[in-house]
DNA sequence: CGGACAAGCTGA
DNA sequence: CAGCTTGTCCGG
């Protein structure tokens, strides 16, 4: 008989026998459809068992749909249920092709193009500088057959597999091609769900950008695909490689780092030139003469992106014809927009979406600081400026304007550049959350990767109150580690993740669990806080035993582990 | 999850 | 008291 999980809310295993005639297709992993309390639901088979655990009569499988995830990866899921307290038949979806598989195509060739290579066992951790190139590493577990490669985005994943194929490898884009990549002799690449991609003979992984934050799934469980990643590999004993400009703490914490020669470094960061903005004479705002002076040399082929992030201020709406603010007719405060009409923020008069001053009905958000920003930029440069938009909808960025201004989405969308200013850094060096140091070097190795390193003639400018952060210690040394020793003090003088594991419990049901948190073994609940409590342990062992230990109170829970902000 | 069944509420 | 909503239980 099957042990079947069913794909419902329900963390139980159901027998079923299995027809004679599907005895063939039926293996751990293999997706089904069963009877369950009079509906037909599908399911994956996680156990084939010869008796029952019950005295019930026994229905057999009502069909079967396709192939499903291979039995390491069924195992994968339990354990990445229990760590990142989750159901596994959500995390068995993400494992599972798009479509239903009905049969393999054949494997690739056994034989590679080249040679494995040097690859110590264990985890690696690799600091490739913003310009350096990754494939290199993607080639070395490329060689060692049926290897899993990891990108943060799937333009990103799909530029390392065309690579990866003019080097000769079969390459299978997971989850589109997962047939390909269950068949195996192929290399598998591709985003977060990569991590669950079907490996016959895994032979390496690779995690690109280890600290990128896409990696987490923002959904509970918030798995993380880099530790998906590197418990995969520690389970198959396959050597893991992890990349990243800047390795996060917790990559660090996972294996040896490797780091290249300082002049290789060095060359692969661009220049940083750090603007102390408290030497700028008051008046000058958010423009100082060293930014105006880049501004002026900008052209329309080495464009100045201008990095302005703004979040967390009142958003203003704004007449699209005559570009007045709109305001509340009663008080002149400003107002906001609820489902199909405006309402002010100050006394709560409601009035239909209309403009007072010349009676036009389409709105818009106003982005003070970057709309503002951007007029005043065009009249210190004298030269076009264009603001660009996180809305992708809105299309690529106007060509043949010499400078771009918008919030930190003016990295994502615009292709390359010959200079990026942030007129503000200290948003990002002072944000209230716990990862802000990393996020903020982060922000830029992306600006850097859009100008190339200093022998390209890259450089970004920062303006900052806080000229010696060691955020800007490390970007402006092209050293890393000058950050991740005073963050990894930081973290465990405050007891934050990696020093310790935590998880955000919220919902409607959070009061009922958090009371039922067994707080043994150091474990310790903390809050409420906006309606969120925080579990905290010394590692993931204690907290994930201690959450998986807690009955689920009825209704809505969300259980974040290794929140990304808390 | 969603069907079954029970208990509670409403209006004639 | 029919007809409906809401809550609880449970599945092979």
């Amino acid at each position: 008989m099957a042990k079947v999980l069913p794909d419902l809310p329900l963390d139980k295993v159901f027998d079923y026998l299995i027809p004679a005639h599907l005895a063939a297709e039926v293996r751990v992993g293999t997706m089904v459809r069963v009877p369950l309390h009079g509906r037909r639901v599908g399911g994956w088979v996680v156990g084939l068992a010869t008796e029952a655990s019950t005295d019930r009569p026994l229905h057999p499988l009502a069909k079967v749909t396709g192939w499903g995830p291979p039995a390491d990866v069924v195992a994968l899921a339990r354990w990445a249920a229990w760590r990142w307290a989750g159901r596994p038949a959500k995390l068995l979806a993400t494992a599972s092709p798009p479509r239903a598989v009905r049969a393999l195509p054949a494997a690739g060739p056994a034989e590679l193009p080249a040679a494995p290579g040097r690859l110590g066992p264990g985890v690696t951790v690799v600091r490739v500088p913003p310009a350096g190139d990754v494939l290199p590493f993607a080639l070395d577990v490329a060689a060692r057959g049926d290897a899993l490669v990891l990108a943060p985005s799937v333009s990103a994943a799909a530029h390392l597999a065309d690579r990866l194929r003019r080097d000769g490898y079969r390459v299978a884009l997971v989850p589109e091609q997962w047939g390909v990549a269950a068949a195996g002799g192929c290399v598998a690449v591709g985003a977060r769900a990569a991590a669950w991609a079907p490996r016959p003979a895994l032979g390496a992984v690779l995690v690109v950008d280890e600290g990128a934050e896409a990696y987490q799934e923002e959904r509970a469980p918030t798995w993380n695909a880099r530790d998906v990643a590197v418990e995969r590999a520690r389970r198959a004993g396959v050597p893991c490689v992890l990349t990243s400009p800047a390795p996060s703490l917790e990559a660090l914490g996972y294996g040896r780092l490797v780091v290249p020669s300082r002049t290789e470094e060095r060359a692969g960061w661009p220049i940083i030139e750090v603007v102390d903005r408290r030497r700028e004479p008051p008046g000058a705002g958010l423009y100082s003469s060293r930014l105006v002076a880049l501004a002026r040399a900008a052209t329309p082929d080495a464009r100045l992106l201008c990095v302005l992030n703004r979040r967390g201020r009142a958003r203003l709406l704004a007449c699209t014809a005559c570009r007045e603010v709109v305001r509340c007719e009663a008080c002149g405060a400003a107002v906001e927009g609820v489902d199909g009409g405006l309402r002010c923020r100050r006394c709560a008069t409601e009035r239909p979406p209309v403009c007072l001053a010349c009676g036009a009905t389409r709105l818009a958000t106003l982005r003070v600081g970057v709309t503002r920003a951007r007029e005043e930029l065009e009249l210190l440069a004298n030269l076009a400026v264009a603001e660009v938009s996180a809305d992708s909808a809105a299309g690529p960025p106007p060509a043949g304007v010499p400078i771009l201004v918008g919030t930190e989405a003016v990295l994502h969308r615009a292709a390359g550049a010959g200079a990026v200013a942030f007129l503000d850094f200290d948003q990002e060096l002072l944000a209230p959350r716990y990862r802000a140091a990393e996020a903020a070097l982060a922000l830029l190795t992306r600006a850097a990767r859009l100008v190339g390193g200093r022998g390209a003639g890259g450089r970004i400018m920062v303006q900052t109150r806080l000229p010696g952060h060691e955020v800007l210690d490390a970007a402006v040394h092209a050293d890393p580690s000058r950050l991740a020793v005073v963050e990894a003090a930081r973290r465990a003088a405050l007891r934050f993740p990696p020093e310790t594991a935590v998880a955000v419990v919220s919902g409607q049901a959070a009061p009922a669990f958090a009371a039922a948190v067994p707080t043994e073994r150091g474990v310790e609940v903390l809050g409420p806080n906006n309606d969120r409590w925080l579990v905290r342990a010394a590692d993931h062992r204690t907290l994930c035993d201690a959450l998986a230990a807690t009955p689920r109170p009825p209704g809505r829970l969300r259980l974040e582990v290794d929140p990304l902000r808390m």
